[in-house]
DNA sequence: AGCTTAAACGGAAACGGACTCCGAATCAGA
DNA sequence: TCTGATTCGGAGTCCGTTTCCGTTTAAGCT
């Protein structure tokens, strides 16, 4: 259990930064080997680094997950208006999916998978949480109502947002009305 | 512009019962060689038929709308209370996906598109009118809810159905809440 | 600094699956 | 029954992913 090289390292890097870019602008249908070229790397390189096409996805995924997180805990969680910060993360993802539709095949894999949840998405777990709890409190949340729901809204919201499969922002007003309150 | 030969159109039916069968069973990772083979018939003639994979794949989804829009003809539309209505015809859908995969790359396919929507979808679409129509009369939906929110629900459930993104009859309560008059 | 070697690199080739092509087989009208 | 248009079959092409292995390189040791 030693260091890894720091040519190595530099290397995965700049892979993750590329993908990130190309995925966001071409969709999951960039290729490994241009993932490679545009690192500036044979492709060997990129399978050392992440084995498989999926792990690729998988590791662009983490990296904007942990940009919502950001965007959530900074941007969000400080309004005082619990179902306007509902609104906030909601919109956030769904501008994320629309923009950079490489996401969403991770979002599925992610969501989709019983696969150990990375510490990122259970630190989005908890911000979830925090926002359901404090809607119990205030009342913009009814009590029946859980994170696992909450992130099950979020999910939809994802396969809604990247297919333009009607308009995105009528599902978050319509879901928040759903969690609401009679 | 003749009518095909009797030969290419029992293939044609057999090929797609086939498919039908394999996408329920394998999700819709099946192979264009398997399909052919098991109708005992050759790549070619799968592919002269269904000039593409994505073809086959929305022709299976075809039938299957036929199949969601006969039960809720005769199950669903009968029902004369509406929000019973509605909930069982989303509960049909999202079992269908649940069993049988397959469908679910077709509905991204068709509600993800542009594409001129087949007869049998503007049937459907007729059905949820007619659903919703009934639900502003009387006072199960709020009047600024339109037959295209339904759909965008519909894709929504049919995304979660699939992947075991949580519990879909959630899904279907919370959403029906969602388009309640307050 | 030079030596050593485990680790990382690169890219040619293997692999896998969708799709094409064309000679052989088959249907249906005269 | 003959004929030729239509359909069939499956070997072969194409193209993207993944593997394999000889070459290169970072970095610890002397």
């Amino acid at each position: 259990m030693s260091r890894p090289r720091s040519d190595a390292e530099r290397n995965r890097a700049r892979l993750l930064d590329v993908a990130v870019d190309l995925f966001a602008e071409h969709g999951d249908q960039v290729q490994m080997g241009e993932v490679a070229r545009a690192a500036q790397v044979g492709v060997g390189t990129l399978y050392r680094h992440f084995p498989t096409r999926q792990a690729l996805v998988e590791a662009v995924a983490e990296q904007r997950f942990s940009e919502i997180l950001a965007f959530a805990e900074s941007e969000c969680l400080p309004n005082p208006d619990t179902r306007a910060a509902l609104t906030c993360f909601l919109t956030h993802v769904a501008q994320m999916h629309q923009t950079g539709r490489g996401l969403s095949g991770a979002i599925e894999a992610t969501f989709g998978s019983t696969a150990p949840r990375g510490p990122l998405a259970i630190e989005l777990l908890a911000i979830g949480d925090t926002l359901i709890r404090r809607g119990h409190a205030d009342g913009t949340v009814r009590a029946d109502i859980t994170v696992d729901d909450l992130y099950m809204l979020v999910g939809a919201l994802a396969m809604i947002s990247r297919g333009d499969v009607g308009d995105w922002r009528r599902f978050i007003d319509i879901t928040l009305d759903g969690i609401a309150p009679r």
